[in-house]
DNA sequence: CTGAAAGCGCTAACAG
DNA sequence: CTGTTAGCGCTTTCAG
């Protein structure tokens, strides 16, 4: 009620006892009689106690923050993909009492130039990095010894939470399989990208679980681009001068599957008639596209939640699972494929 | 370099000196020889000494954060608006040293239940609130007495940095007027929400100064709806319904007048030929509608910039200004008509 | 101009 | 089970 301004020995004084006492109860440690933390429990309370954060992170050595980083560009992409992950996060974050630091850092990371001001500063003690990041980033991120976690992206060396790429693509062209289609393109860009080469995989083996391999023209890739929208009205150019036309094409995302649908339509084809599209990531503009799009859902917000869960372990030092918290694990959230007018007929 | 685990205690023996010398210059505090002076500096250079936040913080009575908050349906929204806002808080933050705590808060916030976590351990030193949000939040920020400003958005006793809506309404208008149009709509939702407001006003501005006033029956608004693409849909039909028909229509923001656009360009109308368009706040997908929008660009990180140092101000008890920090100023930032192809003959 | 010393509010041994 | 005490790392009087 009033300022907060009290302090522990308050409480001490108002509870008859010491400060460590009050201590010990507010933190459920050591052994306290049930009498004694009852009052304390009731003092801390009627005085409207709250810890300050600076004085219990000095003397616990810590700093009771995490960073959560990622590119600049992609947190201002106009699909709050990202957005919904740190929410996740923060979330998540709010059970342990930890503070998220968010900062962003440039597309061309420079080593030093660069470096968040929570990490030169040491106030974090740990890091999120979401989406596709430099390496030079990754390599200092490393060098730091600082627990860490990946979400939707991985590199060597680092946990990460990632999406289930290989397994929702598999299942977006096994429903075009279903649908009668023979002939299925893939639409890709940036191979580099795990995410994307993972969906190409799931591309392959769900053609491969029908005994076929993937046919080369069907593959249109523009390997240096960046997924965007305006790379999928170019591949949608490629796509309508292909002698032999596929009959559907899984994108290997939602941006990339709208791009191909405006060129399609504006040439005159019609959505899934001519052509079916899927793409992948659900984000928004898919269900308020001109033809609503079939896409792979994913749960942004858990990819987040269990990244900080993640970080959390690694961050404390638990003796008794420390053996398993050992390795780089790699945790794999399943999607779901949201079916649309853009893939039956 | 090392792992900075070095303390003050580290950097004064190694300059010879006693630690709170090395207080002193690294914060250019009192007076010490320049010799010294060289000497702290360089053994606190070759050390890679960084003070460590939670003691300072500690000793100063202060947390070194801020606290950003807005709604989640704001921030989620897919136009990156706030987040924009949020990245020119976060980099006017670095040059105060200040650690920015971003948080969400529900649509329909409960006093008690809903506060941000930081509000509660009072670990903040002030509070940057963006966007419309509850007048329950607000009550409950005004009790705490704790330093405030508002962002793109006004409320009774609190300082807030705003866009300039009534002068950029105006010019909107009367590049409309210049264009020679004769009977121009406004577009308009959510008459609550101050921006709205006074876009509104800007616009009977704009006609006054023609010696003209209002036609009741070319203002189209839904006050009750939020000014979204759907509300423009819906605005469009009523448009298209009208007995005389305007030549040109000023809408109240950009998803007003993309949603506007598409019922017009569905219903066989075309722009601006049959009805020029202009928007406000020019978003990313302005440029790109089928129909480049014009539209009155709003410089999002200049706000965020211009509220945190406004914010800074207010936090430190700086007693020479004391005065003048003392009202609750507004700050008004100008916005730039950005003409396109909706717009021009 | 510089150093000694007293906290800031909290946690964590260590006695009792 | 509870209280005493010694820090955590830094800032800031206050003497010298």
């Amino acid at each position: 009620m009033s300022t907060s301004r009290c302090t522990i020995r308050e409480v001490a004084r108002a509870a008859g006892v010491s400060i460590s006492t009050v201590s010990l109860v507010l933190n459920n440690k050591g052994k306290v009689s049930e009498a004694t933390r009852r009052r304390v429990l009731q003092a801390a309370r009627e005085l409207g106690y709250v810890p300050l954060r600076a004085a219990r992170d000095l003397s616990m050595q810590r700093t009771g923050n995490v960073g959560f980083v990622l590119r600049e560009d992609h947190f201002t992409r106009s699909e709050p993909f990202y957005t919904y992950i740190f929410l996740g996060t923060e979330f998540e974050a709010r059970l342990h009492n930890l503070y998220v630091l968010l900062t962003t850092i440039p597309d061309d990371y420079h080593k030093g130039e660069h470096t968040p001001r929570f990490l030169r500063e040491r106030s974090v003690d740990g890091l999120l990095i979401a989406g596709k990041v430099s390496d030079a980033f990754l390599d200092e991120v490393r060098a730091m010894k600082l627990p860490a976690v990946l979400i939707d992206y991985e590199a060597e060396g680092l946990p990460a939470v990632v999406i289930d790429n290989q397994g929702g693509a598999r299942v977006a062209v096994e429903h075009l399989i279903r649908q009668g289609h023979q002939r299925i393109a893939f639409i890709g860009a940036d191979l580099q990208h795990p995410s994307i080469a993972h969906r190409l995989e799931g591309y392959r083996i769900a053609l491969g679980r029908i005994g076929r391999s993937m046919d080369p023209a069907l593959v249109l890739i523009e390997p240096e681009a960046e997924p965007t929208r305006a790379t999928g009205q170019l591949l949608g150019q490629r796509l309508l001068a292909l002698a032999e036309r596929p009959t559907a094409a899984f994108c290997a995302n939602d941006a990339l599957a709208l791009g191909v649908m405006e060129t399609l339509l504006q040439n005159g084809l019609r959505v899934p008639d001519d052509i079916a599209l899927v793409g992948f990531d659900d984000v928004q503009s898919a269900a308020q596209a001109p033809v609503p799009l079939t896409s792979v859902r994913v749960f942004k917000e858990q990819l987040g939640e269990l990244a900080m869960r993640h970080l959390v372990e690694r961050m404390t030092p638990d003796p008794a699972r420390r053996p398993y918290a050992r390795g780089q694990h790699m945790i794999v959230v399943p999607c779901e494929l949201v079916v649309r007018a853009s893939s039956i007929r």
